[in-house]
DNA sequence: CAGAAAAGGGCATACGTATTCAGATTATGC
DNA sequence: GCATAATCTGAATACGTATGCCCTTTTCTG
């Protein structure tokens, strides 16, 4: 025996055929423990340890996820929505306790990525993560579907949708963070995010701003939304056009942490205090959010239990139990930045 | 033909043998032009994918890399220091560009990670990454090296390690930010972090801070050392220590920009203003450096790079070919709070 | 104590691909 | 025109594991 042992190694130590020392190994009930405690010993001694490709091609499947990570708008290599990345961190360990591995990739949404994955057995399942147009997402969503790929999604939240998605509830997050403002005090809200039905999420947060400003009688300017994507130099161009813009505001309420970020840093560089001036919330809760000066108000998205409900649904998918699309809670922290 | 196509459901639509098909999508030249691309139009049609696990298992190669986070000793779950998540998005990166998947996973540093997952050959090659006591750390390198697996490391450079080694010049930098400090006028510096030999890193940042100080004729004060890991918390904690201890000082430069982060927030809510009262220089340059109130002066370490040379020495060694272990530069980055 | 059941383990084979070796066909050189 | 080389393709097989099926031995059961 040169190079990695193999099960037939085990075999010929142990004075047994091949496949009882698969048997023994995967615990089937057919081996006396008398047989598996020898063969276990002998492996262990010898540091053998199943080939996953072999088993993987015998079994069908791999024990792994693949996490697909999209970035639409930016070829900058460099940055990772850190959102993204306290998700990373939770569906790792999630995976890890189920006993999977976990294959990361990251893709641009127009790539081929809805036929690689399975389809070279690369992976049992896999689960999608990051923002783009939903229109190119959701016809790949159809396709997968129709291959019978597993995959769950984080993202936009609507029942009928292909597949199983988990989000977070949007327009209660929008309608908290607004009515949080408004209970300051605050009447001329500014919405910096993409508010195009494109972006569904962002949209939903929108959504749920203008129905908290309409409950409490205030009338939703237009000219109160700036576009912005989920970048800090964005939301800092953006605050720097709503300023220009001339409109009058008091409050920014902003799509994401970022966002929100960038925006405090345009304000305070034209002289306008955050929060006595404007006040500004921001969502997502990234780490960022509590080290910025003021400490960010934001809606809290709570990465550690998606990360679980993702890695948990995609597991019933590929047992082809049901997996329900579910949104989370999305949770007001009150920083400093809006105000005593 | 049902489930997924086999490369003889290709061979047998194309009217040629199954050996022949795996040699015309391989692109081996002993197929003809002509058959290649018959072959391949009808591959396509069927959206055959090779098997990866039947190929890895003949190939006796996966081309898959395992990243391995080591996380001593944070059972905590949300935190991933932000500066490893940095590598690990241009690891990823570099990966999909040389055509390689990703595995990653997190690990205690006492398990039993250097002898899973190329022995169960799920991936061709390992890359290690984080803290941990080196002791620890060090003889299960031995026995990477010992078992033949392929790996590179990210850590603390020295020549004569075992396996190749990429890390930054942590003596260096450290030299650099306490130079600046000097030169601002500060003489009282001291060091928030890890200054023991368990942990090299640190311990070289510390010893290139001392070896600064030296040179300008400062007497180094031992007192000035308080030992924090690379959490904010942990900053927060040792800077109040080093206050409440009542040693005077007038500076100081944190092992990394979490744990200068923590610090700063300790300084500021005892009314010590940065960088008037006191300067820091933190060590990373992580993205919450240039958030922080004020701005963090830091010593880069180029995430960009450093991930990109890590696949490529990683690879070389899985071809056998030498790697060296190197010494990345690192590079002072001047932001506001160290005085203009 | 006979017959049946249960327990334990081996034989053969399948998973899907890639390569070695040999055969077949066509082109080339003299 | 024949030998030789060059080009293309197929048959057989190996990679390492897991399981269906069958056979042997032991243990019940009445």
């Amino acid at each position: 025996m040169q190079g990695k042992p193999t099960s037939f190694d085990i075999a010929q130590l142990a004075g047994v055929s091949q496949p009882t020392v698969s048997r023994a190994l995967r615990g089937n009930s057919r081996v006396s423990e008398q047989t598996r405690r020898r063969i276990e010993a002998i492996a262990q001694q010898l540091n053998y340890k199943v080939d996953k490709n072999a088993s993987s091609l015998r079994l069908r499947a791999t024990n792994t996820l693949a996490l697909l990570f999209f970035e639409d708008p930016t070829p900058d290599d460099s940055m990772i929505n850190p959102f993204f990345l306290s998700m990373l961190g939770s569906i790792t360990r999630t995976c890890a306790k189920r006993g999977y591995d976990l294959l990361i990739s990251f893709q641009q949404l127009s790539s081929n990525w809805h036929v690689d994955f399975e389809d070279s057995r690369k992976a049992d399942g896999i689960i999608l993560l990051g923002y783009g147009d939903y229109e190119q997402y959701h016809s790949k969503l159809e396709k997968l579907v129709e291959q019978g790929t597993h995959f769950v999604r984080w993202g936009y939240v609507e029942q009928g949708q292909p597949g199983t998605t988990i989000g977070c509830d949007n327009f209660r997050g929008g309608y908290d963070a607004t009515q949080h403002l408004i209970a300051l005090g605050r009447r001329r809200i500014a919405f910096v995010g993409d508010a195009s039905p494109h972006a569904p999420e962002f949209h939903d947060r929108y959504r749920g701003s203008c129905e908290a400003q309409r409950t409490q009688g205030i009338i939703v300017d237009p000219a109160l939304q700036v576009t912005a994507n989920t970048t800090e130099q964005s939301g800092h161009d953006a605050a720097l056009a709503l300023i220009a813009s001339g409109t009058r505001f008091d409050a920014i309420f902003a799509a994401c942490d970022l966002t929100a970020i960038g925006a405090i840093r345009a304000l305070q560089d034209h002289g306008l205090r955050v929060p006595d001036d404007i006040a500004v919330v921001g969502f997502d809760d990234v780490p960022a959010a509590s080290l910025a000066h003021p400490p960010l108000t934001t809606v809290q998205q709570d990465c550690r239990l998606a990360g679980e409900i993702l890695v948990d649904a995609l597991l019933k998918r590929i047992q082809n139990l049901p997996a329900d699309t579910t949104a989370l809670p999305a949770r007001l922290v009150i920083r400093k930045s809006c105000g005593a």
